[in-house]
DNA sequence: CTAACACTGTTATTTTTTTCACACTGATAA
DNA sequence: TTATCAGTGTGAAAAAAATAACAGTGTTAG
C-alpha cells in the first residue's frame, strides 16, 4: 500500500470513533455523506481517505461498518498494542488518563511519572505513579513504547531526553517547548497556547 | 497585508514565545536560524513567515526581538486584549487554567463553567467558578468572546450550542465530537486520542 | 426492460504549504 | 579599496492536501 498522508491517519482515528458511536446505535453501514457529516468535512474526503487504505464500500448501502472498523484498525493498532507512560500527573496528566481509560483500546495507559512524593507509590485512576528516578527501569520492564509529556516546560526537555535514553518509540509533547528528539523516535507536539492564540486571531477578525 | 496562511499564524505564536525567552536572557538580537533552531523548522520557514507579516530585519544583525515581539503581538493580540472562559473544570479545564495564568497576555480567562455543584461559586487559581446555566449571563455581562470546551464528550454539544447563542467569537473544543458552529463562529478542535493514535501508529512503523 | 437515481472510486485540478535557489547587502578583513 | 562573508528577502519550484469532476454501477421505479 502506498504511503498513507499524516493528515488520513488523524483523520482514519476520527473515523474509526465516529462509526463506532455509529454500530452502537445499531447500524451496520454507513455512506461517506454521513461519516463526512459527523466530522464535519466533505464526503469525498472520506472516499479518498478510505480509498487510500484500500477499504472499499458496497454500491447504494454505503460502507460496512464492523469491516471498516477492521481496516482501519489494521493500519493504525498493532496486534498485541502499545503500552503508553504519562510522565507529569498534574491536571494535564490526569486528564490524559481519565479521559483514555475505560476506552476499549489497543493503547493502555501503564505508568505515571512524578517528582512529587505525594504522588508516588499511589494510583491514578488504576494507573500507578512512580518516581521519575525509576523512568528508565520501569520503562523497559514493562514494555513501554510511548510517552506522554505533560510536565511543567522547564523540565521537559530533561524528560524528553529520558525518554529517548530508555528507548522509547514515540513521545507526544504537550510543553510548549519544542523537543529535540533522534529521527528514530516518533515526535508529536502540541502547544495549547498557541491554539488558544491561534482562536484569538480568527475571533477577533470575525 | 496579504491574507496570513493558518499555518503561518500558530508559528508565530510559537516565534514569540521563544524571543521573550531569549529577552529574558539578555539578547536584543535574534537570527532566523536561531529561532528556526528553537522551534526545529528551517530559517527559510523563519524568514518567509516574518517577511509575510511585514517584519524586516537588519543585516548581520538579525531580528530585533523588541520590533519582532511588537508585530507580532500586532497581529495575533488585539488592543485591550480578550476575555475567555473555560467550560468544564476537570482536570482538563484545570491544566488549561494553571498553565495559562500567570502569563502575560492579552488574553485572560475570567470565568469557568460546570455543572458539578461542589465547584460552583468556587474559584480555581483565581478563576470563578459558575454554573453552566449561568453561561448565556455571564458571557454578556463578562464580555467573554473565546470558550474553551473541556467538558465530556455528551455535553459538548449543548455547550457549544450555549456558546454560540450567547454570542461567542471563537471557541477551542477538547472535546473529541467535531462541534457544528456558525460560520460565523472560528472553530478550533483538538482530540487528544487522534494525537496519541498517530503517534503510536508512527511508532510502530519506527 | 429501460431510465433514473444515488451512491462509490479515481483522475485531474486547485489550493496551500514548504523548500530551493539565489540575488542582495552591509560589515569585516586584508 | 576590494574581496569575502554571513546574513536577509523573495521569486520559483516542489510537495502535500483538499476539492472538483466525472465515469462506473448496482438498485429501484416505472
Amino acid at each position: 500500500m502506498a504511503k498513507i498522508p499524516e493528515k488520513t491517519i488523524e483523520r482514519l482515528s476520527k473515523y474509526r470513533r465516529a462509526v463506532l458511536s455509529y454500530q452502537a446505535a445499531g447500524k451496520h453501514h454507513i455512506f461517506s455523506h454521513q461519516l463526512a457529516s459527523l466530522l464535519h468535512i466533505t464526503p469525498v474526503q472520506v472516499r479518498r481517505d478510505l480509498m487510500l487504505i484500500g477499504h472499499t464500500g458496497t454500491l447504494r448501502r454505503g460502507y460496512e461498518i464492523k469491516d471498516l472498523i477492521d481496516n482501519i484498525s489494521e493500519i493504525i493498532d498493532t496486534d498485541k498494542g502499545q503500552r503508553v507512560a504519562v510522565i507529569g500527573l498534574g491536571n494535564l496528566g490526569k486528564a490524559f488518563i481519565s479521559y483514555l481509560n475505560g476506552k476499549r483500546s489497543k493503547l493502555t495507559i501503564v505508568a505515571a511519572f512524578d517528582i512529587n512524593f505525594d504522588k508516588i507509590e499511589r494510583n491514578f485512576a488504576g494507573v500507578p505513579c512512580y518516581h521519575i528516578d525509576n523512568l528508565n527501569e520501569i520503562i523497559k520492564t514493562e514494555n513501554i513504547t510511548i510517552g506522554i509529556i505533560a510536565v511543567p516546560t522547564e523540565q521537559a526537555t530533561e524528560v524528553a531526553e529520558k525518554l529517548v535514553f530508555a528507548g522509547i518509540k514515540g513521545i507526544l509533547n504537550y510543553s510548549p517547548k519544542s523537543l529535540n528528539v533522534p529521527p528514530s523516535v516518533f515526535l508529536e507536539e502540541y502547544d495549547m497556547i498557541t491554539s488558544l492564540e491561534k482562536v484569538a486571531y480568527y475571533s477577533k477578525l470575525q
